[in-house]
RNA sequence: GGCCCCAUCGUCUAGCGGUCCAGGACUCCGGCCUUUCACGCCGGCAACACGGGUUCGAGUCCCGUUGGGGUCACCA
């Protein structure tokens, strides 16, 4: 038989990380496995922009690698695969269950069942409800609808026995059927709910293996229902923990990134992102970017290999010492009885060290491919940037070696390559504390223009020379004149070796910032 | 509240009765390297929730307690 697994995600407009960890373990188990993994869309609950909710979801899925066999724009032999141009299917299995007296119709207003429901509320038993207005018969459907009643298909689920599951992560768990309501399959209105949509789905497209999160198990023994009462095989079942959030074991929601933000690890991950993407002048409102949701690393310019690595780790791993996975490693290795059953908290300062880790393998004309979308779309450089940008920025990337950590971190280290000599932006604190400060720093500064002026060779290996020499003549230790230039040249108090970011600028550049400073420095 | 799930360093985890005075990774803290910032290297702190069993022997099996979480819709 050959595996197959699915993911259902309803159009909401953004692909959680959660949900990601959840299609890629069905992704990876597929694959690992030479089956197939299709792609449904769950729109029973039919909305009306159903193209604009889906698109940041696949195009998600594709940044991260994660291609289906079947499913939306590929096709396949079991489509379409909308649920929302099934609901046939779905009829034909209300009708077969309705027939085989394990589905009723059912007349109770929300009210009358309400009251019910209350009634149990302080009871330790069960909410069984009294079937009151269940249609047996015709006659009891032509008197219900008399009274001006309309009815839900309800399950007629069994009052007595049990139900064993074998999980594939979980174990045997045990329900009892008695403790199982009524659950509605069919609203008033005649559309299908979820449940009974998912079941006959997964049965008319074959799937084997049914893997999903944790907050899935209790609603199985109402799909286990429905797929007995409809005769089908039961697929296998596989339960994940699901992801929590940062520092608790709550499961990850969008909805509470204001929360989050107070975790320190969280907050410094937002505000990195929000530096980088305001840069490029992207919206930083949470609803669209936010590190629960996949899009925020596409955007800062993670690599979906990093995430795709992070993401394995959350409730699986392979051994005791194996952390680091390409693509494929990972499909070598992955199965699910090595899925962990606790909840696994999302750790924004390891999927950073991931990041890091995978970074600092892509080689330099692959990070230039990477990084020179974040130049153009911030302004920095022309669009398309003319070929001696392009170099340029291959040098920079070779000699910023592995101190950019994400793609978009190129805007935050290197933007003083770019900027204009007379409006290049200065770390305020370094200038006071290099230039300001000592009392010899502007002196200092001046004598070494004139000789960076004088020199004839400006490439980094010289440069080095010229400053090592400066320093001997005027008998200085190197840190007196070498911080206030970098401030000067560069504004920041961090970056690539001195010198090759002399070497990249230019003397003319070099000079030209100098002199800036200096009038600076005599302005006050 | 009922039902279900879960429980090893701060975090992610290894551990499937003895080789565990519990291993790895991230974080953190020292140190080295160094013109900055990173990287790298070396070292360090740090955990079997608790209580009963079973067993010659328990982190590992069983029961209970505690704690955490999920779920109880004409949502998916």
């Amino acid at each position: 038989m050959t595996i197959r697994t699915r993911f259902a995600p309803s159009p909401t407009g953004y692909l959680h990380i959660g949900g990601v960890r959840t299609a890629l373990f069905c992704w990876l188990f597929a694959k690992a496995n030479r089956g197939r993994f299709i792609l449904r869309i769950d729109d029973t609950d039919r909305q009306r922009n159903i193209e604009d909710a889906l698109r940041p979801i696949l195009d998600g899925l594709r940044w991260l690698g994660i291609e289906w066999d079947e499913g939306p724009g590929v096709g396949g032999p079991f489509g379409p695969y909308y649920q929302s141009q099934r609901t046939d299917n779905y009829q034909v299995a209300v009708e077969k269950l309705l027939e085989a007296g394990l589905a009723y119709h059912d007349y109770a207003t929300p009210d009358e069942l309400q009251v019910e429901r209350d009634a149990f509320q302080h009871n330790e038993q069960p909410f069984p409800y009294s079937r009151r207005f269940m249609a047996a018969t015709a006659e009891d459907r032509a008197k219900f609808q008399t009274e001006g009643r309309r009815s839900v298909v309800r399950l007629k689920m069994p009052r007595e026995g049990k139900l064993i599951i074998d999980d594939l992560v979980r174990g045997r768990v045990e329900f009892e059927w008695a403790r199982e309501q009524d659950h509605v399959i069919q609203r008033a209105d005649g559309s299908h709910l979820y449940h009974l949509a998912s079941v006959v789905d997964d049965h008319d497209m074959q799937i084997s293996h049914v893997i999903r999160a944790e907050e899935h198990l209790s609603n199985t023994p109402r799909q286990v229902f429905i797929a007995q009462g409809l005769g089908y095989e039961l697929p296998e079942y596989a339960h994940l923990p699901f992801v929590a959030e940062p520092g608790s074991k709550n499961k990850l929601s969008k909805r509470k990134l204001a929360k989050y933000l107070k975790n320190r690890d969280f907050a410094q991950m937002v505000e990195h992102g929000r530096q980088i993407a305001e840069a490029i002048h992207i919206d930083t409102s949470p609803e669209t970017f936010n590190p629960v949701i996949v899009d925020f690393y596409r955007q800062v310019g993670y690599l979906p290999e990093a995430i795709v690595n992070y993401l394995a780790l959350l409730g699986w791993s392979l051994d005791d010492k194996t952390e680091y996975f390409g693509r494929r490693e990972l499909l070598e290795n992955f199965s699910l009885d090595r899925v962990n059953r606790a909840p696994a908290g999302f750790d924004p300062k390891k999927l950073s060290a991931f990041q890091d880790r995978h970074f600092r393998d892509v080689p330099v004309e692959q990070k230039l491919v990477l990084m020179l979308p974040f130049l153009e779309q911030s302004g920095l450089v022309p669009t398309p940037a003319p070929e001696e940008i392009v170099a340029k920025l291959a040098r920079i990337i070779e000699v910023s070696g592995d101190r950019i950590k994400v793609a978009g971190d190129i805007l935050l280290y290197a933007d003083f390559f770019f900027t204009a000599d007379e409006v290049m932006e200065y770390d305020e604190k370094a200038f006071d504390k290099r230039l300001r400060k000592p009392a010899d720093a502007a002196e200092l500064l001046a004598k070494f223009r004139d000789r960076l002026a004088a020199a004839e060779q400006f490439d980094a290996a010289s440069l080095e020379k010229l400053m090592h020499e400066f320093v001997e003549s005027e008998d200085i230790k190197i840190g007196q004149i070498i911080h206030a230039v970098r401030v000067v040249v560069t504004g920041k108090v961090f970056g690539p070796g001195m010198f090759d970011c002399l070497a990249i600028l230019g003397k003319e550049s070099c000079l030209a910032r100098i002199d800036r400073a200096q009038q600076i420095l005599s302005g006050n």
